[in-house]
DNA sequence: CTAGGTGCAAAAGGTTTGCGGTTAA
DNA sequence: TTAACCGCAAACCTTTTGCACCTAG
């Protein structure tokens, strides 16, 4: 019922991408995949050598195709550090992000379901739809070394 | 009110500087007004352009040092927005930013004096001395736009 | 059949680096 | 004097693009 690399490309991905108006290549549903195979912020680059190993043939430029229609479709987000190349992020749930300035290392901060209030009174006119806090600050690893 | 070139190089920035190790140089303290006199996030290149008006000769590897310095000093803060090149930002104000997803326009927004509070619990370990809240959404002009 | 997708290679940004010359402590 | 800094140009890294071929609808 499955073959060795077409497993089932779940559903909901397909239906996502179909919503925007993207086909549901092999590509795609197997850098999605790649993605969710481990909870990190990989770069582009990254995403790239770990498709690699199960569709060698794929190539960067595809990479960066199928992420730009994951991020499209709501299955993927970008992820900005200060410095260096974008990073993609396939945990969709509500969450936010902790960069250590330290190690450079950013970490999901998971959001409370209960207060996710409205925090800070926009100016007239903006609406927000959605936001996301970017705290700053040592990691628990750094700031253990940093405090010997 | 502005001088030509030279007018003193406000002390602030001087010490801040120097308190992060680099010399006040005319092009630090040049770049810095530049980024000063206008409020909005202009990229590195935007930077250039500006400071070339009052000080021809100085170059893009210059302005990308004077920034780096300018970001090590807690003089200029780093903005990204989710494509494109690195922005910066002079406002050291307690703000946010609010990116609007239909013209890619960056607002900030401030934040109230009041409530700083640790809105969110981190894991343990961690210790964040700062965050920034990213909305993102519709500005004032795009949602009116929109409506009709 | 044909619009959308892929892979490749080349191009286009954006940022950093190496280096000779200059300047401030 | 000398370490820090500047300007220039080349290098580098990340991302986009043009194009020939391929494939699903």
């Amino acid at each position: 019922m499955s073959a060795v690399k077409d497993s089932k490309p779940d559903l909901e991905v397909v239906e996502r991408l179909d919503r925007s108006g993207f086909r549901a290549t092999p590509q795609r549903t197997h850098v999605y995949k790649t993605l969710r195979a481990k909870r990190d912020h990989p770069t582009a680059e990254e995403v790239f050598i770990r498709a690699k190993k199960d569709m060698p043939e794929i190539s960067m430029a595809t990479v960066y195709n199928c992420l730009d229609a994951l991020v499209q479709s709501n299955l993927v987000r970008l992820v900005n550090h200060d410095k260096g190349a974008t990073r993609y992020c396939s945990n969709m749930m509500k969450h936010h992000h902790f960069y250590c300035v330290e190690c450079g290392g950013a970490f999901d901060i998971d959001a409370p379901s209960s207060v996710h209030e409205p925090l800070i009174k926009l100016p007239t006119g903006f609406k927000a739809d959605r936001y996301e806090i970017a705290f700053r600050g040592l990691c628990p690893d750094c700031a253990a070394k940093k405090k010997r």
